[in-house]
Order: structure tokens, then sequence, then C-alpha cells
DNA sequence: TTGAAAGCGTTACCAG
DNA sequence: CTGGTAACGCTTTCAA
């Protein structure tokens, strides 16, 4: 026997079903006696309420949707984490979709939410994405929108994220009082606003210590690993390597790691990499990146909390958020005794 | 502006709202000129058409409910991924909840994931679900539900995994044709079928290999990361530690690297480990574990595959389906040359 | 205390 | 070719 309504309740019963309905919410104005009844056969029918015809009615839906460029980054898996944390405090539910970095899936993607009438949506766009259109539409549906991660400019939405081209100058900049001068950097797409603000702050970074800017140390790419991969195999090809690396994120990081130990260059002796990544990740690479710390599960709750304020109606201004971060050491670096981190 | 609806249009061209729902869907008894009135106006709308309200009359959602323990273990986020590459190609959405390895809130999701009216649930059971009502309100709620990774026995659903059994047997086998003969166990949760079937696997082995079975060095824990930890702590007290650990999963064998850390046991020279684990994953760990390797992916699709057989009404026959696994070995084991794993 | 009726956004059946 | 009407499962307002 299949779900049953609350039409079969009322019936069995012999009562309107508009006295199921209130019955069931436990209202005020139904005798103890009759909602005893209703409650137990709906018990024994194995009653559960429907929740889109309910939410059909009350024109909020308390779902919550996601996009994701890429589900099996660790990244977002705890970013997501941290969105269904606050999601479960507060009685939302998510709609989890994923664009793989693709433009046009981002796009249907959003479509899907906007049609499935989610209260909300939380973004971290994909490194393809060009075409504004679909934003414009959102803007149009007045349905919030707030982007973790990685936002898209010119939308006047809300953005939660780190302050990419400081953290990149000041991780750089780490790296050269330890004693580098030769640094290359695996970027990012520079699609992304954060691919050109990590490669921004690291060139900031060059230039404020006088280290001129190698072309042939500069790889544009992505943030994946298979990109990472890719990256590095091209600045080989350029010629000489730098001393160390920066990646854009850590999985791109891996990539050139991987592609290191198919060249036979050891790591971290030859060459060192440092990335944007965070502590949950880096505790099982090896040997240990020095990384920016961004933590995903506190970016995840905070983009839920700021959802859910805009929902509410308040804190309405549209803005960029900035998450601290810190610098984390690890075996990827040989530092000299002397240069401290404040 | 809000979203509009049909009848915003209708009124708009002063027409029937039945009217523009067949020229929305392009049906045969509408003219070329209605349709391309009505295209035109919900183009400049924006309108979008309203997912639930649709389904609301056709009785089927396109959703699948997902329940995972954890989605912070990338063997589930891999899962996941899986899942939701199947479903894109078919034009199912996800709707994905998390237990936490809690009973009660996967209890809650389940009744969520029914009230949205799913056409079906892929769960991975939590370690600590023992009441099992809510399997019976789901046979009589006659969605269909297919178990993945871990499953509870007694309902007679489709669950799709290892033979867990066999392949600890397979991997302890390995360890000892290695020339080791202490080999400890940090267990999973034995609520779970999976936690028992590894560790009778590896009973299995020593028994066959004629090697005691010593209780110090078989602990009973879980899934997580924590539960490593604390299992090895617990091991450690009770006396000499063996000469290889068999974890339960890759997240256990990482809480027990933690605390060898912590109490500076050398890995993998004092200890070694292994583990069932998954590629992914294993690839970035360190040192590299050996490990009885599941493809969380494959296993995703296949989930996923089974539950649209389902849906579609083919292959209604329940069964346990057994996915293929393979050692990988790793740098944790010293191994002499002539030891070769068929 | 209960029920009739309208409505939420959509589709489907049948008339015209 | 177009439109009226009932229906999907539920809630809410207003009468009785």
């Amino acid at each position: 026997m299949a779900l049953i309504n609350q039409s079969t309740i009322a019936k069995t019963l012999n009562v309107s079903r508009a006295t199921v309905s209130k019955a069931l919410k436990d209202a005020d104005d139904i005798s103890a006696e009759m909602k005893k009844r209703v409650w137990d056969l709906a018990e024994k029918l194995n009653y559960i309420p429907h929740y889109h015809a309910k939410r059909l009615h009350s024109q909020k839906t308390n779902l919550i949707g996601v996009v994701v460029p890429d589900i099996s980054n660790s990244f977002f898996s705890f970013v997501i984490d941290g969105i269904m944390d606050i999601a479960g405090q507060s009685d939302y539910h998510i709609i989890l979709t994923v664009s793989r970095e693709k433009a046009d899936t981002e796009e249907e993607n959003i479509l899907t939410l906007l049609s499935m009438r989610v209260d909300g949506i939380l973004l971290a766009v994909s490194e393809e994405t060009r075409d504004t259109r679909i934003f414009e539409k959102i803007k149009q549906s007045t349905v919030p929108l707030v982007y973790f991660d990685r936002a898209i400019e010119g939308f006047n939405f809300t953005a939660i994220g780190i302050d990419d081209r400081d953290a990149a100058r000041k991780l750089i900049d780490f790296v050269v009082r330890c004693g580098y001068r030769h640094i290359g950097h695996l970027g990012g797409s520079m699609l992304t606003d954060i691919g050109r603000n990590r490669r921004d702050g690291y060139i900031d970074a060059l230039k404020h210590h006088h280290i001129p800017v190698r072309d042939a140390w500069v790889v544009e790419g992505g943030f994946t690993r298979a990109d990472g991969y890719r990256s590095f195999m091209r600045m080989q090809q350029n010629g000489p390597l730098p001393e160390v690396i920066f990646a854009a994120n850590d999985q791109n990081a891996l990539g050139a790691y991987d592609a290191m130990k198919e060249l036979g260059i050891s790591f971290p002796e030859t060459i060192g990499i440092v990335a944007f990544g965070h502590h949950e990740f880096n505790r099982i690479i090896t040997p240990s990146l020095t990384i920016i710390n961004v933590n995903p599960y506190n970016l995840g709750k905070k983009a839920m909390e700021i959802m859910l304020g805009r929902i509410r109606g308040e804190d309405m201004c549209d803005k960029k958020i900035f998450l601290p971060v810190e610098i984390e050491i690890g075996e990827s670096l040989q530092i000299s005794e002397n240069v401290s981190f404040k």
C-alpha cells in the first residue's frame, strides 16, 4: 500500500478533509476526541504529509539550492558539510547540484533550482562561466543569491570568501622571507575572480620585493588536479624551473606533485610547493604543503547563515565578506630559523 | 518582480490558462501563432515553470533521496559524485541528507524524503541504527530503497557493496604471505554489517593460517578518524602492539596514524597499516596504505543505475550485489620479493 | 466544533 | 484550435 493522503483519512472517518487537516496540525478548534481519532488512523495508515503540496500553499519551500563546481573536491564537500549543519538547525533542506566546472550545466542547475522555487541559492561559480544572462534572471526572480568561494562581479550579490589577493601577497611574501627568489605560479582559471586575484597578489608581492616576474614561470591553468599536472608540464617545457611553486589551490598542487613524481623531480628538496588550501586536506598530503589555510566548513556555515539572514529580510546590503586566513607551514619549504609569520 | 506563473501570461494575453499550459509544452492542438505569442511573453516575463506544481499532478517527482552518514568523508563524496552523474543523465535530481552517523537524524531524513515523495531512496546506514521501524515504513510506502556500502539485513531491500568478509580475508591473507603473523584489527562499528563482516574475515584468515586471535589486538570502534585514534589508543593500553594493523576503513587508519604520530611510533617501520579504502584517497595519504580498493564513484553510479531500474519496474528482485575489489599495495608494508597477489 | 469552498501552479479531459 | 473544469494534496477563511 503506497503512501496515503488526508482524503483517505477523511473518508475512512467520515469527516471532511478540512477537519483532518486541522486535526493533524493540532488546531485549537478541533475537539480532543476528533484529534485522537485522526492521529490514530494517520499513524495506523502510515500517513506522511506531502511536503510540496503543503509548501505550494505557503509560498515558501524551506529549500536552499546549492551549486558547486565539483563535489569530489574535498574543499567543497567540507563547505557542503557546513551548509548542511546550519540548514539542519533551521529546518531547511538542501538541493545539491554540481556544475562540473561547466557554464551550461551551471545554468541548467540554476534553472532547475529556480523552478523548484528554492528560497535561496548558494553558488560557487564554475571556471568556465562567462555569459551572465542567467544572473540577470536570478536578480529578476528576487531569489536571494549568495556566492561562496568564487563570485562573478557586477551583479551586486553578496559574496563570501577570502581576500585572495591579499592572502596571495602574504603567502609569497612569506616565501621570499624564507630566502627564495625564484618563485613560479601555477594559476587557476583567469575567468574566475579568485584565479585573477591570486595571480595578482603573487605579482604584487614579487614587485614589492623587486623580483622580476618571469613569463615562463607564470602558467594559466585551472583548479583541478589534472590542471595542475598540465600546468607543471607546460612550465617545465618553458625551460629551467623555479625553486618554489605557488599553486592556485591544493588540487592543483597535487597535480603538480603528480607531474614531478612522473618527471623524477624530488619534492620538496628540488622544488617546494605552496598553495591555497585547507587544513583537513593538507593534513593528509605528502609531504605537507605550506598553505594559506581557508576553512571550508566555516565558509559553508557562514554562507548559509548569511543566506538565512537574507531570507528573513535582515542584512539586506550586498557586500563582499572576507573570512580570516592564516599560513600553515608544512614540510615543503626549507625554512631558515629566523623567519616568523606574525 | 518575482517569478510569475501561467495565469499571469494568460491574463496578459487574454487567453485561458489551459491554452498557455498547452502552448508552453508545444502541444499539437495549438496554433503556431498562439504558441509564438505565449513563448515570447514567457521569455519576456522570465517565466520559469513550477517544478513541484507540475509533479504534483504527475505523481512522479524525478527526485531521488540520498542519505549518507558523513559527507566530509571523501568516500561518500565520491559515491555522491557517481550518483549525480547518472542522475543528471536521466533528468533526476538529488535531495542530499546527512545522518552524521546518528540513527535519529537518519530517521528524520528518511521521513523528510518520503514527505517530499522522492521516487527512490539511496541509503548508507548509520553506525548507530538499531531500531528498524523506519524501514518498515519505507517498505509500506512502496518507495524503492537501495542500500549502498552499508545495509541492514532483514528487509529484503537491494544492497550494493562489496563482499566485505571475503575481501578482508584476502587482505589479511596477503599480509600473512608478506611474512607477518602479528596482526591487529581496529574494527568498525559492530552494529553495521560491514563492521562485523570485516572483523569476521580477519578472524577467518587468521584461523586459516593457524594464527591465534588475541583479544588485546581486536578493538571495536567505528568508521571515523576520531574512532581510529581512540581505538589505537585503547589497543596501545592493552600491552605490546602488533606489527601490522588492519583498520576497518581509511578514515579509521588515518586516526590510527594520528595516534602513532602522537605516541612517537614510526610508520611504517614499526607498525604497518592496511585498510579498506579507495584509490583516490589512498593516493594522497602518507605513506600510502596498502588497501582493499573499493571504487566509490563506481559504487554510486551502480547504485543509481539499479535505482533507475527499480523505478522503471525492471529488475525487481531484491538481492545483494557485489562490486569487484583489488588489493593496492602501498609503502606501508615491507614486502618480501616473492609475494604476489593474483 | 465542523465543513464548504477557494486557492496554491500545473495538467488533462472533454466540449465547443 | 481554444477553453471550461476537475484534479493533484494541502491550507485557510468564512459560515454554519
